[in-house]
DNA sequence: TTGTATGCGTTATCAG
DNA sequence: CTGATAACGCATACAA
């Protein structure tokens, strides 16, 4: 099966391949009728143009690149849309780029930024631990969104869109604290480079010895090194081995909303009540949360906003207009059904 | 900004361009030598090759494109790693393409083929409507998983993995009637070509005129037609309405998931109970409805084993084993907390 | 307005 | 084992 070119179609109609092309790309050179007769052709035969050739001849296409790591994270499925949608109206092309949990984001980027001709790139998810001369090596504009830096690379290096993971987790723990909570389980996702849930235990911790709750370790719940570590089933297991530990505690906190529910579903089936014996909350503001029942506590990320300052800030950095930028947004806590007031 | 190429490693190593990309490609026929040094140097020089160049070249290259047509499905999710898991375990390469709700998705796909040279294709999601010989001119191997096709067409040109959505569903509303319901309220998507939707109604439609049981339609609810209209908002939105109706009804089957679990949050909300007050009935099988309080009763997808069936029967197909096969998977009723017997 | 020729970065063929 | 060189399919400068 040979498959059909832009020569075929030039021989067809009987023109050269320059003018096919012009036809293809909406030249403004190019007689009206002549292109009318050509795009009919092309129809009728099929043609599909090869993106391969048309991408290694190209020096400027305007394209977006996003990369996602863990796609099956949920809290990214509304942040797509967004990003869609925002690099379209801009009357750029986009580009939505999955990358394993075993790859390296830095190494892909570069393939695909060479591959694509990328005009930017964002990185979405993952944790961050990449030397600088690595990040150097990309050289366009790029902005990491919802993901923690580890290390300590240079900020003028890239630009980024996130919440203040410390900050927000504290946040949520001192509500609880409000709440006459002293004993709180916290549900973290244990692994070398998981900074995020590193972060988010940070805020746990500075909140208990801001006010001189002692830290008991054993409240503090590990799941195993995988790659789903924010699941709902590590979340539930969790809990389970909580509850079924001597420990006490009335409050838990998961450090996403999955584990949340996940811990709702222990606790319910082990006959206990939510939030009479056990307050949960939650982190990320998952749609779920809302429609669960009891509708969970949690700290909503503004992802919308963070989408689309993402793109803005990207644009900027295309069109020159401005330097690399850290943009935090402020989490909102949502209080809702999972938690109440402890009576001493 | 020059990219680096193929050329300048050759030049740097003083040896030729075919020994640079022998190395790259783990030729045989290379020093073993003369290829460490020419990888060290790429190593240096960060070199990427450029793949729109070599799949330009490329006439042979063993990938297989995944089409996601909803990637914010969550039913889609799981399928997602057993696809991958399942290609690169016969040494291809997995490429995963979204494609947006507006767009075509054989258009897409021949564009797809072209650039990356697919050796098969698979489509996942979104209905497929599309005449004879639109799919014709896919010349490669590929088959629609989870696609409820609306036309009739030649079952010899494509392959495919789904379930009998029509069964399913009557089996699911057989359920409902075998514990007593009558007054069964629906909640479906109303487009033109929404076949799934569609499919599932006739199911409920079939149920109920096996028993006699009249059918309301004003108990059938339709969604507008929006691109997420399986959505938790639209369960909880259509099931707002038919509580304020006049409508009595005992049971609510939302025809997937995630409006089920918005149908239990409008029915919670308006201080009903499930079961006592209403049952509610889901389908797909998603994790969550097992964690929801209550548990929802539900007809489960066995993805897992129709993605794994699906690259096989890919394989075969590319491998000329056999022809073009359509199998059909069963549904598992799941009967959870969110049903009970109607005491009349 | 249109056609011809060149090159984008790789791989493969064919001599050496 | 290695190095020139010809494609791959398309866009574009330049010539017509």
């Amino acid at each position: 099966m040979k498959a059909i070119t832009i020569k075929d179609i030039a021989k067809k109609c009987g023109v050269g391949v320059s003018t096919v092309s012009r036809a293809i790309n909406n030249h403004p050179d190019i007689n009206e009728e002549t292109r009318r007769m050509i795009m009919e052709v092309i129809k009728e035969s099929n043609f599909i143009p090869n993106n391969s050739a048309r991408n290694l001849k190209l020096s400027d296409t305007k394209t977006i690149g996003v990369l996602i790591k863990g796609i099956d994270n949920p809290f990214f499925q509304n942040m797509i849309k967004v990003f869609e949608e925002e690099i379209q109206n801009r009357k750029y092309t986009f580009i939505l780029h999955r990358v394993d949990s075993s790859q390296d984001e830095v190494e892909v980027a570069l393939e695909l930024i060479k591959e694509k001709r990328l005009k930017g790139i964002v990185f979405l998810g993952g944790s961050f631990s990449h030397q600088e001369d690595k990040l150097q090596e990309i050289k366009i504009p790029f902005v990491l969104s919802t993901i923690a830096i580890t290390d300590n690379v240079d900020k003028n290096l890239y630009s980024s869109v996130s919440v203040d993971d410390v900050y927000e987790s504290k946040k949520i723990v001192d509500f609880l604290c409000d709440n006459g909570h002293k004993k709180i389980a916290i549900l973290a996702s244990y692994s070398t480079d998981m900074s995020i849930s590193n972060l988010r235990l940070e805020g746990y911790r500075k909140s208990l010895r801001s006010r001189n709750i002692p830290i008991n370790e054993n409240l503090i719940r590990y799941t195993w090194d995988s790659p789903n570590s924010y699941s709902m089933e590590n979340g539930y297991n969790l809990t389970k081995e909580l509850i079924n530990s001597k420990e006490e505690f009335t409050a838990i906190y998961a450090i996403s909303d999955s584990m949340a529910i996940g811990a709702c579903k222990a606790i319910l089936e082990s006959g206990k009540r939510i939030p009479e014996d056990y307050s949960v909350v939650g982190f990320d503001g998952l749609d779920i949360t809302y429609y669960y029942n009891p509708s969970i506590t949690t700290i909503r990320q503004p992802i919308e906003e963070m989408a689309k300052e993402t793109t803005k800030i990207l644009f900027d950095l295309i069109n020159k207009k401005s330097k690399n930028q850290h943009k935090i947004f402020e989490g909102k806590l949502l209080v809702r059904q999972s938690t109440s007031k402890l009576d001493k």
